[in-house]
Parts: structure tokens; sequence; C-alpha cells
RNA sequence: GGCGCGCUCGUAUAUCGGUUAGUACUCAAGAUUUUCAUUCUUGCAAGAUGAGUUCGACUCUCAUGCGCGCUACCA
């Protein structure tokens, strides 16, 4: 009973609007619809709802679509993806919502109205709080004040008017909600919510989404709180329309709050703060303004979705790693949070970092190449391979790897102060020169073997390990960082490993 | 202003009437290490307030406060 899409195949669908790139929070909306599409074997749709042709962004469509394609989400039908529902693009629609339109006003659930903006924008001026509904549209110029064959001929004239619902006060709506529970307004404060423009013979959000639903056979609506307080009127268009018993069920996600401060996120915070709230870097067409996205910050786009998963739900244990796969058995909408959830970035950057453990020595090699080779550096994968190892566990991002590795494929340029200050003292060229000498002697560099005699070595002379091995690493390294210096010398090799600390002597002595 | 939604450590959250209120991130301290990091251990830190229901409330109800959203011929 309160399913009653119990027995039809699940359908969702993320719907944006072309006006811009796509929002971090529109991405978490497209991840939950996705979770539950593929969780119950249903299907995921793209709709492009494109009816304000003010805020049409030309690229942004692509954009969008470039952005799941990173993501790895993938639509099961939709603009680009084909289907048997379409046209996908509400801008194609335009004789299915005039239909639409059509039977509302033979219906008499809808009327004509004439009023311009500016008649609007004056009768709010002087009516405080002025709501264009029950209690005003008689005082109004429409199609319920005025005589039919004057409606008629105003329309035939090409007056341009609107088409508005009529709603009719008094009574109790119910919205229930998958997250939130039952949600009851009076429809006494809603007013008659404008569904068609004759400008542009497009028709507003709130008709084009509830006719595409149901003709696409949308069986829930996930998306954004913002959109609760227009559901009661939504949940009014499927009765008018005689829909109510294919009504999809409606979830309302919690907004995606400021990592610090009040309010939702913004773009804003991402530039103060220093993180992306775009998934792909976007070049705004018309300032030319360029904003950083994820991708082009080197996040993973799996640290990404791992970390907007879990923004406004759980699995109800401590489990936080989880791949796409497990996220889709895992998922469920009755366990979403309510309140909203403030975007905190540090913990997708911890993310990230798990990530890339995560992955084989390998796939981060591949990911590093592209890097190295920007630095002028060309090494075999495994070479690079070997380089991760050792210092991944070092870094949060792909690109950092080249701050904790890069003296694995130059020589260094240059001596750290502050290290050579620590270690660069007193003996420090004599037992580097002895200890020079002595690797002279030995022709198996490989760590296992290298160690142990170089230890035994340093025992001999009764030298302080640290000092000579601290000594030792600035040459090679060129500050006192990086991984086991024995790891290093097997990476270096022989040749290069001595080249680098006779050179070392020869600068620094 | 009206309507709606929300409120557990700084942050994300667990708890579905009975817990020393758990976990993770961040931060701090200690240990480990021949460097830097990693790692490990420990620590800091929470039920907005006030009533009510109940043997018992973080959990249910109401009020207050605060926050957020919506209030367009935008979505």
């Amino acid at each position: 009973m309160s399913d009653n899409s119990g027995n039809r195949r699940v359908r969702v669908r993320f719907a944006p609007s072309p006006t811009g790139p796509l929002h971090i929070g529109g991405v978490r909306t497209a991840l939950y619809n996705y979770l539950f599409a593929r969780q119950h074997g249903g299907d995921f749709i793209f709709r492009i709802e494109d009816t304000d042709t003010n805020r049409f962004v030309p690229g942004a469509e692509e954009y969008i679509l470039e952005s799941f394609r990173w993501l790895g989400l993938k639509f099961d039908e939709g603009v680009s993806f084909g289907g048997s529902y379409g046209p996908y693009r509400q801008s194609e629609r335009r004789d299915i919502y005039r239909k639409h339109v059509d039977m509302l006003l033979d219906a008499g659930k809808a009327y004509i109205a004439f009023d311009t903006p500016a008649e609007l924008e004056a009768k709010r001026n002087e009516i405080p709080n002025f709501q264009y509904d029950a209690t005003t549209r008689m005082q109004m110029r429409n199609s319920l004040t005025m005589p039919a064959d004057e409606v008629r001929s105003l329309v035939d004239a090409g007056e341009q008017y609107v088409v508005r619902f009529m709603i009719e006060p008094g009574r109790e709506v119910v919205v229930d909600d998958i997250i939130r529970g039952r949600v009851v307004v009076s429809s006494s404060i809603l007013d008659d919510k404008v569904l068609f423009k004759s400008a542009d013979m497009l028709p507003t959000y709130h008709l084009a989404n509830i006719v595409d639903d149901h003709l696409m056979e949308v069986t829930h609506v996930i998306r954004g709180e913002e959109w609760l307080p227009s559901a009661p009127l939504h949940v009014l268009l499927y009765e008018a329309f005689g829909w109510q018993d294919t009504m999809p069920r409606f979830a309302h996600l919690p907004l995606l709050l400021k990592p610090e401060g009040n309010g939702k996120l913004s773009k804003r915070d991402g530039d103060r703060l220093g993180f992306p709230v775009f998934p792909l870097e976007w070049h705004d067409p018309k300032s030319g303004e360029i904003s950083s996205g994820y991708r082009e910050k080197d996040y993973l786009p799996e640290a990404v979705l791992n970390f907007l998963a879990l923004l406004g739900w759980n699995p109800g244990n401590d489990q936080e790693i989880m791949s796409l796969d497990e996220l889709v058995g895992l998922f469920n909408l009755e366990k979403c949070s309510k309140a909203g959830a403030r975007f905190n970035y540090q913990k997708l950057v911890w993310f990230n970092h798990e990530y890339i453990l995560r992955k084989t020595d390998r796939e981060v090699a591949e990911l590093f190449r592209p890097i190295l080779e920007e630095k002028g550096i060309t090494a075999s994968i495994e070479r690079i391979e070997t380089a991760v190892s050792l210092v991944k566990s070092r870094v949060n991002f792909v690109h950092e790897l080249w701050d904790n590795s890069y003296y694995l494929f130059q020589a260094p340029a240059e001596y750290d102060e502050k290290s050579l200050k620590k270690w660069w003292k007193e003996d420090a060229p004599h037992t580097t020169a002895e200890l020079c000498d002595f690797l002279e002697s030995q022709d198996d560099f490989s760590g296992a073997v290298l160690e142990p005699k170089v230890m035994d070595w340093i025992a001999s002379k009764g030298y302080p390990v640290g000092k000579v091995m601290n000594a030792f690493r600035v040459t090679l390294v060129g500050a006192a960082m990086g991984p086991q210096i024995f790891a290093i010398t097997d990476f270096l090799g022989r040749e290069e490993t001595l080249r680098r600390a006779r050179h070392a002597l020869s600068v620094l002595s």
C-alpha cells in the first residue's frame, strides 16, 4: 500500500539542467539514484531538463556526460544513450507537454492567465505577501475572469500568456517520503503555479517533470531536499492527471553544507578552502572563468564516489571503504540521514590516500608515468612500479609521488641546507669517503646482500651507524628523507650510487 | 513574514527505550625508525534547551532556540 510501485520495474532518473557545470551535490544525487537502480536491477535514466532557454549554457550537457564517464557511473538510457521512452531532452518534447497542458485546461484544472510580469510585480508591491491563488485569482486577468471568446481572441492574436495550475484550497496534501516519512501540507498555502509559458511554448519544471516521470515510468524520485516544498504540488499534479496509482515514491536527500560556517556548499567555499566543487574542470564559455575539478586535481573517481556515498548515508556499521559494487549491495534509502551534511574535504583527501594504497603498485605506476614524462623522465614501468612501492604510503595524491621520489630518477641538483647542517658535519666527509671505497669493493648491490655487509663494515670501524648512514643518505637523496637507504641503493644500483656519493664529496668537502 | 525540513564529539556518523554513548577523519602525546614518512598505542571531544510520556529517553510527544530549504513566466 505504501509502495504503489512494488510490482513495477524500478526506474529512476537523474535530470540536470544544462545551466553550467555539474555540482558535486548533483553527483551525489546521481550516485544514490545509480546505486538504487543497480540494487533493484532497474534502469537509470539520463534526462536533460532544458526548459529554461534563458539559462541554457552551451557545453554543459557534454560536460555532465563526461563527468559521469570519468566517475564510472553508467546510464541505461537517456540523452546520448538511447532508449524507447525518448526523446529525453525536454526541449524536444514540446508537443507532449502542449497536449498535457490542454488536458488540464479542458478538465478545468488549469487556466490561462494574461497578467504580465510587470503587473504581477506591481501586485506584489501593492499587497504584502501577495500570492496567485484561490484568494486572488478572481481579481486577475485570466480565463476565469474574462469571457471565453475574449480569451480566445487574445490567444489567437498572439498575446503572451501562461497556464496556471488551479489549486483547490483547504486540502491536506500528503507526501509520503521514504526518508522523511509523512509530510503534510495544506493546499491553501500553495500558489497557482505556472505550468506553461506561451513565450517559448515550453513548460516549467513542475509540469515537464511530472509528465516525463509518468511517461518514462519512473518509479522513484530521488532528489535534493530543495524540492521538498514543491513535492505537494507534484502530488496534486499527479492527481489532476489521474496518475496517482503510478505516482513515483519520493526520497528527498539532505543537502550538502559548507565545511564551515552556515549555508549550503557553494563554489566559493571550494575556492576559499582549496578544493573543487565540480567533478571536472569547467571553462565558463561566457566569463572565461576556470573552475577546478576533481579529475584535474588528481582525485581518484572511486575515492570521490566512496566519500560522497557516505555523505548522508552509511551501511549501519563501521565499514568505510567500499567499492561501487559493494555500495550497490549495501545501499539503502531508508538509512539515509535527514540532516544536512557538511562537506568535510579533509576526509576526502584521506579516502584518496586509502585508494592509492589499495591499488596495486602497477596501477599507481601507470598513473604516475605521465607525470614523470612531463618531467622529462622516461623509465620502464617496472622501475616506476618499484619507486611507487617505496613511497606510495606517503602520498595523498598521485602527483605527490614526484616530490617523494624524484631523487630516484635524477641525481640531486642541490643539497637541503637543514639536512646538511644536521648530518654533514665533523667527520662526515671522511667516513663517507671511506664508505665509498668500501662500496667500490662490492659487486652485489641488492639491498638484502649489501645491507649486512655495510653494517658489518660500520661496526668493524666502530663508527656510529646513524651518522654514517645519514651522511650517506644526503649524498644520494640530497636531503634527510626517503625510504630505507638500502632500498635506495638497490634501486640506484652500484654505478649511480657511487657516482652520487663521489659527486657530493667533491661538491661539499 | 509564511510554509516545510533538520538538530549526537570540530566534521561524517553508530545507537532502531535499558550502552562506561561506539567508529572514522582532524588535532595532541608517546612508541617504533640510521633520515623523512608510514605504522602502532593512547588521549582530547557529543545527545541544543525546557517540559511531558515511561520503572527507565539520545531514541517517543510538545514547546522554545538555532540552522537550512522553499516562497519566480529558475531548476
